[in-house]
DNA sequence: TATAATATAGTAAACGTTTACTATAATGCT
DNA sequence: AGCATTATAGTAAACGTTTACTATATTATA
């Protein structure tokens, strides 16, 4: 079926050996015109070198598996893939793609899918539901992984997140300080993870500075591919019971949006009545009715870091864990009134990144 | 490094033909307490089999490759591609993704890549740019592949789309009954695919249609992964020139969107000065400042036939090519000025799938 | 001219599976 | 008991590479 390096031999009237040789251009001195023979060759059989085979013989895939919450909660998992996508594949890794829809169970199986495909390593959004810790534990000593954005609170290993609580912390701060004491969090479809769950501190933190002991969590329900939707539902119900609220910290912008759709349809105004602000800066975030104020995670930096750092670890260099830590940017637009600001300020917060 | 059924077999006290025997488990007869042992051992070893090996033994990868231009327009492609993930899933196959940023080069450079790695098949949603059509006929003698959402004209092969022309034809049909003349088409950062050239050819025929002679393109600059930001650009320096249209539409809703506020911008009111519509139906439509109207694509059938037509083709069950066009369905809410709609009214088309 | 060194090419084993073929033990039938 | 049949398990070849090792031709050196 395939044209093999055998028949490309054939036809140069080579062995297999220089064959091989010429196709992976090795040190091993071959002459010129044998070259190019087998150049010419391979050339006119379109030739396509078995990567199962070599795989096989060298005993490494050059692919490494990704696994992804899914594509459909705004642009940030959409981001952070592409730039992983470019990291690895100029690394000359290939990539097969799963998506957990935030259910550990569906992560396990994936992972144990990459592993008979010989996946080199690991890059993984982790599912926060159903969540089987021991098998972490015993995948560390097999397979080289990196969490990103969120993480597994009791596993070791390498990962690369942003200062959530950092982020959620400057969020609220700056809704206070201009002048919001009644703020509420808006929570996501995804079920608790580290992320969000460090927001929340975030959250609590910022309150707790400033003495506010208004604070409200408003949940939604759990379907991961319409987060707009169900942060509208909440909200709307949420509204209804005339809260009182003049202020909302949403963690992140597909809900951000949907709650900003419900406030509207309750016949309130963005930014005047209830402010809002939400995270990851969405490439939507300054296109919609009022600009969002959200906080920006440096989602191509997260993609690129993880390939280094798991290609660091494919390759032996490093034996203990690295986290990394990114830091959050607060962008004022003018969903949180401040539009003294113009249509677009960037927070003054340093962008260093911060490795410990 | 990795536990092989030579492990497994040493063991549980059997031979690897045994194993392997067990654990596909074949119909071969294996007397009861020699399956127990192995199991246990494969169990106990943490054993993953080599889908490597397999592969190369069987001349089959269980693997279908996927190019995606991007995804980061909209939701259209994420949603695509979660289909095309379950069904593949369903299907015992796993996948392996690129994106093409819609360059021919690129697209060619991972068809060559999945290639080697023996996918049996490949889901495209083609480029438009640097096509090297060449590649393409000598391509379909060598492996299945299908074209989802647009194709290559000049290639003969199995397709699955939505009736562009239709869909524009009625989208941009609904603004002439509401009463608009001056229609202009905005074009997204995409270059000419035969989706978006399918659709203009929508607009045009409605337009003949009703003898209206005011037409106008708007172009974007190409930058694929910013489509809201283009779209944006480039209305804005179009409705500078005070071309006095009284409705827009739009070749997808993150283009849409980016005109939405172009137009707020300029000071103008959606619907009331300029009515739009978009293309899609995005996850996001409902939810932004004025609901938006839009064609509505079957996304999830599109990911799912594509699969189905893959796996017939890969079976060898089919020699010749199928087209498979699905319809499109408008959906009216408040962009285009139909407030006696309500919020959300599903036009009264047919959904019906047509195959030719 | 004989010999060492070098350039070039080929042979064969190994990677981890699957499976056709072969071998042996257990059972059924007369 | 003797033979055919069946149940069960093992042996070895093959899939397409890479590469250590071996072989030969060519060139350099004395």
């Amino acid at each position: 079926m395939w044209v093999t390096i055998k028949d490309v031999a054939r036809l140069a009237g080579v062995s297999i050996a220089t064959v091989s040789r010429v196709l992976n251009n090795s040190s091993y001195p071959v002459a010129q015109k044998t070259r190019k023979k087998v150049l010419k060759a391979a050339e006119d059989l379109d030739f396509q070198p078995s990567k199962l085979a070599a795989g096989l013989r060298l005993e490494k895939s050059a692919a490494i598996g990704l696994i992804f919450p899914s594509f459909m909660g705004g642009t940030f998992y959409s981001e952070i893939f592409h730039a992983i996508e470019d990291e690895a594949t100029a690394n000359g890794y290939g990539i097969i793609l799963g998506s957990s829809y935030g259910e550990g169970k569906k992560e396990k199986l994936l992972i144990n899918l990459f592993r008979e495909r010989r996946v080199e390593g690991l890059i993984i959004i982790p599912s926060s539901h159903n969540v089987d810790a021991k098998y972490y534990q015993r995948l560390r000593k097999r397979i080289p992984f990196v969490f990103v954005d969120r993480y597994l609170p009791g596993i070791d290993g390498d990962r690369i997140t942003t200062d959530n609580v950092k982020g959620a912390y400057v969020a609220v701060k700056h809704l206070i300080k201009l002048g919001h004491e009644e703020i509420a969090l808006l929570s996501g479809p995804e079920a608790p993870c580290t992320s969000i769950q460090d927001r929340i501190k975030g959250y609590e933190k910022a309150l707790g500075e400033f003495g506010i002991g208004f604070r409200k969590m408003i949940e939604t329900e759990k379907d991961l591919s319409r987060p707009k939707k169900c942060a509208h539902e909440a909200m709307i119900s949420f509204l209804n019971n005339k809260p009182g609220i003049s202020a909302l910290f949403a963690v992140n912008d597909p809900t951000a949006i949907g709650a900003l759709r419900a406030i509207r349809e309750v016949g309130l105004n963005v930014p005047d009545n209830i402010a809002v602000v939400g995270y990851n800066d969405d490439e939507i975030a300054p296109f919609i009715s009022v600009p969002l104020s959200t906080v920006a995670q440096r989602k191509e930096e997260m993609g690129k870091m993880a390939v280094r750092l798991l290609v660091e670890k494919i390759h032996k260099k490093r034996e203990i864990s690295r986290h990394i830590v990114l830091e959050p940017r607060l962008v004022v637009r003018d969903s949180c009134g401040a539009k003294s600001f113009s249509r677009e300020t960037v927070g003054a917060m340093s962008e260093e990144t911060i490795e410990n």
